[in-house]
DNA sequence: ACAGATTTTGAGCGACTGCTCAAATTCGCT
DNA sequence: AGCGAATTTGAGCAGTCGCTCAAAATCTGT
């Protein structure tokens, strides 16, 4: 069972599906543009994966578990939320200065209205829910807030905010970066509320769980 | 100086526009098949608008307008982040209960590869902006938030992170619904925050004060 | 009623799209 | 070496795209 000469040319597609789609965003992307990426015949996307929606779903799926994968260790060591929003800060930023557009933004984009890819889109992008989940279930834990937020609500709310601010980044860069300052600022004042002492810590709690019932 | 017969045709293409646009997506919105929304000729969108980048920029400046007018009553009344939120979803499920996609998350998702399209994308948004900027200007001063936050970037990061949520739940509509439960959540917890009483209120500013100044 | 400008039309150009297909090539195996 | 299967190729089909253009229709002012 050594390994089949097609499968080369998948991955030669799976790369060039990734890098057409971060080079030139999801409209340009076509089974020629690939191809063209990938240094193969542009007839091999059907032979290998039957139409191009498929392909892009597996290019997705391929392209977010290498990520996930390779971040995971520092995902790990994220104990504030001060510290996950620059970590997000920071990927997107080595992403762009490459000339990248974020792959999920585009496939999210393009699967509006193509609902091959949504499912797609939306496995991949789940990937990367269940990750700033286990982060903010240890984070939120940590503070009065983690009695009463829901992490797996709020790890979607995280993951799909970042998409949008990606786009936004995309028609004004300025303003996406004021307003990941302005999340920044707003996280330095959670952390602060942490530190509250040990008597407005209980006043808070206290308050909390009378809304809670209300 | 009656209307000129033209001017007719120039709002049919853009309401023509707008729907094609909210019923079928950005993919397939054409000067084709906007002119078959409007029942006219294709040939006029290049007879009035000179290209369809053009005529889409011009039916975003338009549509936008026109909503953020219909709401802004609305908005004024605004008092709570938990209202502005509970607005935003009202407003956004007016929409999707017409078979409707946000037109401005379409827009965005396009103008990622089109430069022409980013201007006025950026433009409409700027609309909103405007609009969430002010309810945070008075939302957040009558909370010891209101010192410290940033309502400028605030208002980028809301609206951002909505046409975000937006985009998400055309991929997993159950995933964002809990994404926004969470952040109805949230809003709750904040309010309550704002109930505490003086001396946990003093307490909290003066954290919040050492904070900024570290 | 007529001339001149404005608006509308349908055909058509070249480029692109997803996808198919028969023929050519390469491969693993005996 | 030779056979069958797996893989690759380039041409091609039918469709859509943005956009142009000459001709037709419609409006405007006299």
């Amino acid at each position: 069972m050594s390994p089949q000469a097609g499968a080369q040319t998948r991955e030669k597609l799976l790369d060039g599906a990734i890098r057409t789609l971060v080079e030139q965003g999801i409209a340009k992307t076509s089974a020629r543009s690939v191809a063209a990426a990938a240094g193969v015949n542009q007839a091999l996307v059907f032979y290998h994966f039957g139409s191009v929606d498929e392909l892009l779903s597996e290019a997705c799926r391929y392209a977010t578990e290498q990520r996930v994968a390779r971040y995971r260790e520092r995902l790990a060591g994220i104990s504030s939320l001060g510290e996950l929003l620059a970590f997000g800060r920071e990927m997107h930023e080595e992403e762009r200065e490459a000339g990248h557009v974020a792959v999920l933004a585009q496939l999210l984009a393009g699967a509006q209205t193509q609902p091959r890819l949504a499912a797609a889109t939306a496995a991949g992008l789940s990937l990367w829910v269940a990750e700033v989940e286990k982060v903010l279930v240890r984070v939120l834990s940590a503070t009065p807030l983690g009695e009463f937020a829901d992490p797996v609500g709020l790890a979607r709310a995280v993951a799909a905010s970042f998409v949008g601010i990606e786009l936004y980044e995309g028609v004004d860069r300025d303003g996406a970066t004021r307003a990941l300052d302005a999340l920044d600022q707003l996280a330095a004042v959670a952390a602060a509320l942490d530190d509250l002492g040990p008597v407005a810590q209980r006043a808070v709690r206290h308050r909390l769980r009378r809304a809670a019932r209300g």
